[in-house]
DNA sequence: GACTAGTTATAAG
DNA sequence: TGTTATAAATAGT
């Protein structure tokens, strides 16, 4: 048989059916024999009047015969070039993909693969949890550190405040030694403000009335943390 | 050649070569024939990089031969309608997930979406391995009712060659007994028939020369589905 | 990459 | 659609 166009048409036909058929048929072969993927699109060209697109890989599991049946139907989109048929063939295939690494449709996944597929999720989960834990002690690093500065700076705010306590017990003891009958005892009377003094957070929580203390972290933590605690 | 993948490595890549060269030939026949229009991709499973793409198409005027050589660059041909960009997008999209779902690719990811990914494939395994304990299962029990079956068969052939044995040796005694008298041993020296009635496949592998169990079904199946199963 | 024996695909009827 | 004689693909070397 030479290689061009068959003039005749209803031969043109038949003989287009038998090698798509065959076509698929060695398509999947290889995808199977030489454990590749493989994506094969087959237009006849009488105007669109026949699409077929399928995608052949190693996790498919479809019989041979079934897969020909499964027939894309993209003539009603109009016009479709090659190209898109192939970026869509890819998007199946990682579509397919996606579904299977979130546990989905796997009835049509056969048994060495789904073994294949645990391996793969046990190893990226290895993955994911190194770099978790990696971000977590390092974020408590973080934590530590400022909790730490925070804390001497509360210390010598503290040993400040103490001090001038100190101060006044002695003036006021002073006062009274010296003038027994005109006491101001209003400043002992409101709280110590020793533990609110230094403390940035103090700043905003004291007069403004009610914002929900889940807020407040903000300036504390990293921003990811906040909706865990 | 069975239907399984090539488990000798080299083989499995000469032949993927052989077999990539035939199905771009026939792809390429099939466009010039049938005046069609064909796609072919074809990954190799070697990394997760694509090996070779191909488009024939009746309007290419390129020979098969100088084909091959052309390396479609569709990056810089900038005839991207939306449609494609848009695809593209998705893809780039679900590409970045699979990368994720395999580990990879992780330093951009926050924390709180490890957790989310960790808690995602720990839900995939789940249902992964119960899917695949199912299927094991099913191996299991397949495998102990065909265990079960050929153990029958092998009893009862045992049993027929027993009674074959006895047979003969019956008539040896009897012919010992009447020895040179004119004797007429034929009935008895034929195998009881009874042992043939009622299972249809010693009905046939009785009689006929040594044809394979495996070439059986044969006479249940249309032969053209065979080489399939 | 070439050869060949045993398969497989297929064009025509 | 199923059959068959012929051509082609291919696994092993």
């Amino acid at each position: 048989v030479q290689l061009k166009r068959m003039e005749n048409k209803i031969n043109r036909q038949v003989t287009f059916s038998k090698r798509r058929a065959g076509l698929l048929k060695k398509a999947n072969e290889i995808s199977v024999l030489c454990d590749a993927e493989v994506g094969l699109i087959v237009f006849s060209t009488k105007g669109k009047l026949y699409d077929m697109e399928r995608i052949f890989d190693r996790y498919e599991r479809y019989s041979y015969a079934e897969r020909q049946l499964v027939v894309t139907n993209h003539e009603s989109q109009g016009s479709w070039t090659i190209e898109h048929a192939k970026l869509k063939a890819r998007m199946e295939v990682l579509q397919r993909n996606q579904r299977h690494f979130m546990g989905e449709n796997l009835d049509s996944v056969s048994l060495k693969e789904l073994q294949n597929l645990e391996h793969q999720l046990d190893n990226a989960l290895k993955h994911i949890r190194s770099r978790k834990n990696l971000l977590m002690q390092e974020s408590i690093s973080e934590l530590q550190r400022k909790d730490k500065s925070l804390q001497e700076e509360n210390n010598s705010l503290s040993k400040k405040i103490k001090e001038k306590e100190n101060a006044l017990a002695h003036r006021a003891q002073w006062e009274q030694q010296n003038q027994g009958l005109n006491s101001f005892p209003i400043l002992l009377s409101q709280p110590p403000q020793s533990l609110n003094i230094g403390t940035y957070q103090t700043g905003c929580s004291e007069g403004e009335e009610g914002t929900p203390f889940q807020q407040r972290p903000n300036t504390l933590l990293p921003h990811w943390m906040v909706s865990h605690l």
